[in-house]
DNA sequence: ATAAACTTTCATTTTTTTTTGAAACTTTAA
DNA sequence: TTAAAGTTTCAAAAAAAAATGAAAGTTTAT
């Protein structure tokens, strides 16, 4: 029983840490990461003071990433009948999840980048090869980018078990 | 004249500089994103000290991470005949170049994460409420990655313009 | 074999990002 | 209205990541 227990913990906290080093890979900062993963994993909302005790992270930065995963809108804060504090939980469908981050790294990254890359590719330019070569590559890029990006937005339409649809699709 | 080359080193800078940008929100450093970007839409093979001039770098700098963008496969060397000094290219087809970094991810990443993902959730435990939903959310987990993972590999069997093809699946 | 031309390495410094924690703020129950 | 319970903010500190540059290492033409 007691080696049990242990065997548990050692599993959710292997887990956490995983989650929270490839959340740094991803551009998303470790806490946030670790914050998310533990919240997935939990049976029952959490509340900012165990958190903060599981992590060992102080009161403003679990304030700090658990607001910025509500942004993200894959946690939401929860109340509990006759208890003054605030509980946690994580999105856990991964469709959902999915198509959320999705969504976001659409708003914050590509929009403002798809922006960016009409304007470089804009720029007149019958002169030298150089420039006829940075607009083409810039034109290139951006009508890849966009269609990356429509590809995206088709599949959080499709929200409702995506991945395995394409999965057979691409599958032929 | 004057003006328009202007033009065009201020719409070059920009795109490096957004380029580079990007490049950190998705765990890649600066520089070597800003590397990339200079070689993608230049002409000719570059020599490492026109990178380190134009991008304002150390040499040290420049030498590493021209080394990590070629064993990420997406920048090659070239040797110009009756030339000591060796010359970089990039990678400049994007369908080519999205198939790359997706197989490098993927084994740098997720397949280690995988690898964590299945050992959690193989711990045995028919014991709390807790254990149960642990070893089901990572379960459940591992199949998302998984698939999602497999995705990325069929893509890559798709080489020839594999995002259009995607698309006009997707869109119906 | 040599030296010129060039590249790589890595200990140190710099920059950037993340974390802390105490003060300010908010909410709620009595 | 008040004070207890809780949350947020943000300037400062700490940690992590990236960049520097000089020394060591290669390569190649003669």
């Amino acid at each position: 029983m007691y080696i049990c227990l242990m065997e548990f913990k050692e599993a959710k906290n292997k887990f956490v840490q995983t989650w929270g080093a490839l959340g740094s890979q991803w551009g998303i900062n470790k806490t946030m990461a670790q914050i998310h993963a533990l919240l997935m994993v939990s049976h029952e909302p959490v509340s900012m003071e165990d958190i903060m005790e599981e992590l060992q992270i102080s009161r403003g930065n679990a304030s700090m990433n658990l607001r910025a995963l509500m942004d993200w809108g894959i946690v939401y804060k929860e109340y509990k009948a006759g208890e003054r504090r605030e509980f946690f939980t994580a999105e856990k469908d991964l469709d959902e999840l999915a198509v959320k981050i999705s969504r976001e790294r659409s708003k914050r990254e590509i929009k403002p980048a798809l922006k960016v890359l009409k304007e470089v590719s804009s720029i007149q330019s019958d002169n030298t090869e150089a420039e006829k070569h940075f607009v083409d590559q810039t034109t290139k890029l951006y009508d890849f980018v966009l269609k990356a990006d429509n590809v995206l937005d088709k599949i959080t339409e499709y929200k409702d078990n995506w991945l395995a649809k394409l999965v057979v699709k691409i599958m032929k």
